[in-house]
DNA sequence: TATGAATGAGTCTTCATTCAT
DNA sequence: CATGAATGAAGACTCATTCAT
C-alpha cells in the first residue's frame, strides 16, 4: 500500500515535473497532469495541498542540493587565499558545480525559467542577494585574516558577480550541455572568475 | 483620428509590454490589460487580432532589431578573415549587440524567459538553430575563400557557439547592466569569442 | 471495545456539533470534523451512514427532549380550565421550557438556525404544523369539556401562538441567556400567553 | 442597451435572492442562480464581482432602510422623556417597524438567518453592540436632560434590549405575518418595552 | 471606432462518499 | 474497526474571445 502509493506520488511528481518544464507553472494544468498520471484530479489533492505545493515538492531535491553546495561553498574551509591558486581548491568547486547541474538540470531549468506565479519565482533573485550578502561576509573575513588586500568591493559588483553563477548554470542547463562540455565550460569561467577576482583584489 | 488610434494602439502595446514582462504571457490577462490602457475589452481585438498576436506586436521591435543584426552580421562584408584580426570589425559587432540590448532590453527579456506558452515559446531555439544553420552556410564560403581554413566543424559546436549568444544576452538582459557596464562585458566575450574562433579555425 | 467505540463514536458527535454550529450544515465539513476528531474521514462512515444523518444524531437528544416536552405538554393532566388559572401548571410549563433550553441550548440552536440543507432544515414548519393541529385538537376536547368557552379560533391564529414559542426559544438561544434569564424572561411571557388565551377563550 | 442591463441586473438579483433565501447564502450555487436567471455563469461576474458581493447587493435596499430607521430612531427629537408617554412617539416608532419589515421581509430573513458564511453573517451582532452602544449614549443624555431618572443600567441589560427588537424582528419576518397582524405585534411589545422602560429609570 | 454584454471552456480546489485492504 | 486511496460532481471564479449595437 505504501509501496503503490509512493510509486504514485513519484508518479504525478514526475508527470507534474515535465508538464511543468513544458508549460511553465503557470500554464501547467492540474487536469492535464492528472490525466497523463492516470490518476482522478481530486486524488491528486490527497498528495499535494495545491499546485504550488506540487511545484515545490518537485524542486526539492533540487533545493536541497542548491542549499548543500551552498554550504560546502560557504564552509571554513575555502577561506583563505588559496582559492586564488589552489587547483585543488578550483577543482572541487568545479565538481560541485557540474554535479549540481549533471543531477538537477530540469529542476534548475524549472527554478531559472518556469517559477512565474509559483511561490519560487523570487527564488533566484533571494538567492543571489542571500550569495551577495555572504560574499561581503567572506570579503570581510579574507581582509582581517589578509590585510593587504583590497577590500574596496562595491555590493552591486559583489551582486553582479553572484547573479553571474547563475546565468552560467541557466545557461549550460538550457542547452543541455553534457557532463564533458559542462565541465570544460565552467572550468574556463573558473580560471576567467578568479583572474577578475585576483585582479579586483589586488592580491 | 488616425493620430489618436494610433496613440491608443502604442498604450496597449505599452502597457501589455509591461503585463507581460510582470506576469509573463500566460500569466498576463487581457481584461488587466484594458483596464489599465482605460480601453474596454473587446476594444483591444479592434487593433490585435488576440493575445498571441497582441504578444508579437509587443515584440515586433525587437525582433525587427534581432532580424537587423543578423542580416548585418551574416552580411559580405564580414566575409572575410578581418573578422578575427580587424579591430574596426570587432568594434562594429559589439556595437550592434550593445545597441540591441540598449534599445530592446524588455523586449529580449520577453523574448528570452516569459514567452511561454505564446506562438514565440520555441523562438530562441529555432533562431539558435537557424543561427548555427547561417553559421555554417557561412563557414562553407569562408572555406571557399580561404582554402587553408579548417572547416571541420561540428553542428553540434556550432549550435553551442549559437546558444551562447543568447545566452550572453539574456544574462545582461536579466541583470540590467548599464551600456558602460554591457559593453565591456561583451567586449570581453567578443575577445574570448574571437579568440576561440581563431583557434578552432587555425586561420 | 465497545466501550471505545462508544467513546469515539461521542466524540465525533461533539466535535460535529461545534462544527455545525459555527458553519451551519452546508458550511460544515466532513473532512475537518474528521480531523479535529483524529479520525480518518472514512471511519466516519462507519459510526454514521452519511453527513445528514451525523446532524441528525447530533440532535437527537434534543429532538428526543423535544418531543418529551410535546408529549407532556400535550398530556391529559393539562386538559383543564386550570391551565390558565393553576399557579403549579405555569411553574410546572414553565419549568419544562427552561429545562429544554438550559440543556439542549446548541442543539436547539443548530435546530432553529443552522439546519438549512439538512432533512431538518423544515424542522421547525413542520414542528409548528404539528403543534398548531395539536392546538386544534386540545381546544376541540376542551370545548366537549367546557362546553361554555369559545372555540371559534382560526388556524392561523393558532399557527401564530405556535411559531411564538419557537421564535422565544430561538430568542433566549441566540442571546446565551442564563438560567435565571431565562427563567425570568419566559416567566413574562407565560404570563402574556396566558392572559391572552384567557380573554379569547373567554374562559 | 442601459435599459436591458437593468433589467437582468435586476432579475440576478431576484433570482439570487429566492436563491440565498430558499438555501442560504453558503447552500445558493452561483451556477444555478445563472440557470435559473438564464445567462451564463460567468456572464454574473459581468455584473457582480463575486458571490458575496451579489448577496450584499441583494440585501443593499434592506441595509440601507434598516439605517434609515435607526438615523431617524435615534435623532434628537426623540430626545424627551415623552417617549414614554406620547401616543404619538410610539406611533411614529412603531410604523418605522412596521414598514421596515412589510418592504423588506425577504431581506431581512435573508440577514438574520441566512448570512451564515458570507461577510454580513455578523452583521447582526455588530448591530446590536452599536445599537447598544447608541441605547447608553442615549441614556447619559437624558440623564443630563432630567437629572432625577435612574441611569444605573448595565450595558448586558442594555444589550439584552437591543437584541431584542431583533429577535421580535426575526419572529415576524419568519411567520410571514402580514401589516396588520404585524402592527399588533409590534405594538403591543412596543407596550411591553415602554412599561418596561418607564419602571427601570423610575422614570 | 468603441463598448457592454455574453459565452463556453477553462482555472484550481473542495465536496461527500465509496471501496479495497 | 480502521484507513488510505480514489472518485465524480460540484464549488467559485477567470479566461480569451465574439457579437450586436
Amino acid at each position: 500500500m505504501q509501496f503503490k502509493k509512493d510509486v504514485i506520488r513519484q508518479t504525478i511528481i514526475s508527470i507534474a515535473s515535465q508538464e511543468f518544464i513544458n508549460k511553465g507553472f503557470k500554464g501547467a494544468s492540474m487536469r492535464v497532469i492528472a490525466q497523463k498520471t492516470c490518476v482522478s484530479l481530486s486524488n491528486i489533492y490527497n498528495y499535494f495541498d495545491n499546485k504550488d505545493q506540487l511545484f515545490c515538492e518537485v524542486l526539492q531535491p533540487t533545493l536541497v542540493a542548491i542549499g548543500d553546495v551552498m554550504t560546502k561553498h560557504n564552509s571554513d574551509e575555502y577561506l583563505s587565499l588559496n582559492i586564488f591558486t589552489s587547483e585543488e581548491y578550483q577543482f572541487q568547486n568545479l565538481n560541485l558545480f557540474v554535479d549540481l547541474i549533471e543531477n538537477h538540470r530540469l529542476g534548475l531549468k524549472l527554478l531559472l525559467f518556469q517559477a512565474s506565479g509559483s511561490s519560487l519565482e523570487n527564488f533566484c533573485d533571494e538567492f543571489t542577494n542571500q550569495y551577495t550578502l555572504g560574499g561581503m561576509e567572506y570579503l570581510k573575513k579574507m581582509k582581517e585574516r589578509y590585510p593587504h588586500i583590497n577590500d574596496n568591493i562595491s555590493e552591486f559588483f559583489m551582486h553582479t558577480a553572484s547573479a553571474w553563477w547563475l546565468a552560467i548554470i541557466g545557461e549550460i542547463v538550457t542547452h543541455n550541455l553534457n557532463r564533458e562540455q559542462t565541465t570544460q565550460f565552467i572550468s574556463e569561467y573558473i580560471e576567467f572568475g578568479v583572474a577578475g577576482w585576483k585582479s579586483v583584489l589586488k592580491a
